[in-house]
DNA sequence: CTGAAAGCGCTAACAG
DNA sequence: CTGTTAGCGCTTTCAG
């Protein structure tokens, strides 16, 4: 593969304009003292070279990048486009720049870490379901911070905001209790997940609370057909409870259509509520009751510390941030 | 805002192997001659140092970053989010980075432009669903490659990838025709769109070739609640047609969402088919029959334009590549 | 206000 | 096989 086109330099506009190369770059950077007549002279050439100043000379000098790195390895959850995308917007308005790396399984994160440690990213947002121990140990070799969602602080270098998986669970409990359901379930995610984990817990011990031990669990993959597999497999052997709680929107759909093909009604029948709060959750077809994940909160949370961490070269433990959630009641519990 | 910690360069690690800064960008750079002795000692010594190899200076040199930025607007639209991840694996794999950078606007690449080019991407991808001809003029001034989705080649500097819009609309044209339909409704993203204005075309087009001469047309912005809203508002008057085509499926979840709750029963009272099929078409809520965008297809092509552009520092015109559909034939359709 | 010069961390010639 | 050297394009002293 031949180089690509060179750009035009400070110097080809200097050289143009008939001024200095510093006086180029001085008129780029703001703040510094050019005068009116140079200014016009650099503007004038860089315009006909279309030049745009070279940031990475930058990054070399400064030591640091202003990239962020998220690191994402599954799309098909709507909630993580949404949060890509939110991240990417707030950090561009701060003058960073979002490179994006995919990996594949859910722990590929050790792999890409020495790639992205290359590029000098000043921080890593990870939005994988696991954070494994040895990545952990990966990072604190490394020393970049990194902010890490629904996933438990594991160093000093690792942070995390996760949404209040427990809380969330127990409004939902409460709110299946007050509607009159006596049986209850779960479909989770992995079962290594940490907020599958506790939106178990969560819901587990608040029925608990409310004098119900049992809760027939199933689990999925956090995927739409993982969950219509377990819901229709429920209502086969006729073990279909009157509420049931999946650990995210998307499963919850699955549940819904699988229990609805089954001939069931809902809410009549069986009450079922999501979480995350997906946009598809509000359509007509659905109208599912779910706990408000917040994207928005747990992007600004995430922020606020990426911030303060990459300010900070040798920062205390890391923190973990919970973020409040609510509830939004729809169709799928209101009988 | 204090500078982030210093990573190790080079010649930390040569010093501490008691070997040359270059012996050490050899080790790290194969096909390069050094002795198992020395590789050894370099290798414990970044080992020990969390080393690993700064590209900033690379790219310097060599005039390339391997970076392809990718410029999304809308993330709502879960086909982008889709072919994002597509995208960014793909280019993974032969070396490049993905950065990631969002709009607002569908047409606000202009302003964002400087900055990509200030990163040196090598080439640009761009996910909007236009390109202003001030946009296109910019490119050409910066010269840097870019494939654009569905919106047509407008000079030397833009090439494009587009789905058949025009072919995979007289797919649901014939479909619908078949099914016995006789009169039509489309409900389309933004009239200035070229991808919406193709399939409204190629729909159009083939029906006047069965001899049907009317569409009714309503313009959504491929969003739920435009396309919901429409469907309803054509229920309210009573105009609805035999069958309907929404230019995405999204809006075609939003029209179903509609006609049923205005009573109306599909497919019998009403054909609906969409394009893009999105995961949720294969959903049991809505079984959509829809035009199967292919995007691995597309992202298949992009990059093949991709390296072609990034390999040819001052490429032939922009070319079009136009990626095949077929139709995926779900309940919304078959009596 | 301006230009000259040093240097960020690396790669690529070049001598040895 | 190895070390020395120049230089990528910029920012930043430092003199003038």
């Amino acid at each position: 593969m031949k180089a690509s086109r060179r750009y035009p330099s400070s110097t080809d506009v200097a050289r143009l304009a008939g001024v200095s190369q510093s006086a180029v770059s001085r008129t780029f950077n703001k703040g510094k003292s050019v005068s009116e007549e140079t200014s016009r002279k650099v503007f004038e050439a860089a315009e006909q070279l279309g030049y745009s100043p070279n940031f990475l000379p930058r990054m070399l000098l400064k030591h640091r990048s202003d990239l962020v790195a998220i690191v994402v390895s599954d799309s098909s959850n709507p909630f993580y486009a949404v949060a890509v995308d939110a991240f990417s917007r707030a950090l561009q308005e701060t003058g960073h720049q979002v490179l994006l790396a995919s990996v594949d399984g859910g722990n590929a994160l050790d792999g890409i870490l020495p790639r992205l440690a290359s590029y000098r990213v000043d921080a890593i947002v990870s939005a994988l379901p696991v954070v494994t121990q040895s990545a952990a140990e990966a990072f604190a070799r490394i020393r970049i911070p990194i902010v890490s969602f629904n996933t438990p602080a594991r160093n000093q270098w690792i942070s995390s905001v996760c949404s209040d998986n427990a809380g969330g669970a127990a409004l939902v409990a409460d709110l299946f209790v007050a509607r009159g359901a006596r049986s209850f379930g779960f479909i989770g995610g992995t079962p290594s997940d940490y907020a599958s984990g506790e939106r178990l817990r969560g819901f587990r011990e608040r029925l608990a609370l409310h004098g119900f031990d049992h809760v027939e669990t199933a689990m999925g993959d956090y995927l739409y057909e993982d969950a219509f597999q377990a819901a229709a497999a429920m209502a086969e052997r006729r073990k279909v409870p009157d509420a049931l709680f999946c650990a995210n929107d998307l499963m919850a759909f699955g549940a819904l259509d699988a229990l609805r093909r089954a001939g069931l009604r809902i809410p009549e029948d069986v009450l079922v509520a999501g979480y995350d709060d997906v946009p598809a959750a509000a359509w007509g077809s659905f109208d599912l009751t779910t706990v408000v994940h917040g994207h928005q909160a747990m992007v600004a949370a995430a922020i606020a510390i990426l911030h303060a961490r990459m300010a900070d070269p040798e920062p205390a433990d890391g923190v973990t941030t919970t973020v409040p959630v609510r509830l939004a009641e729809r169709a799928t519990t209101q009988r």
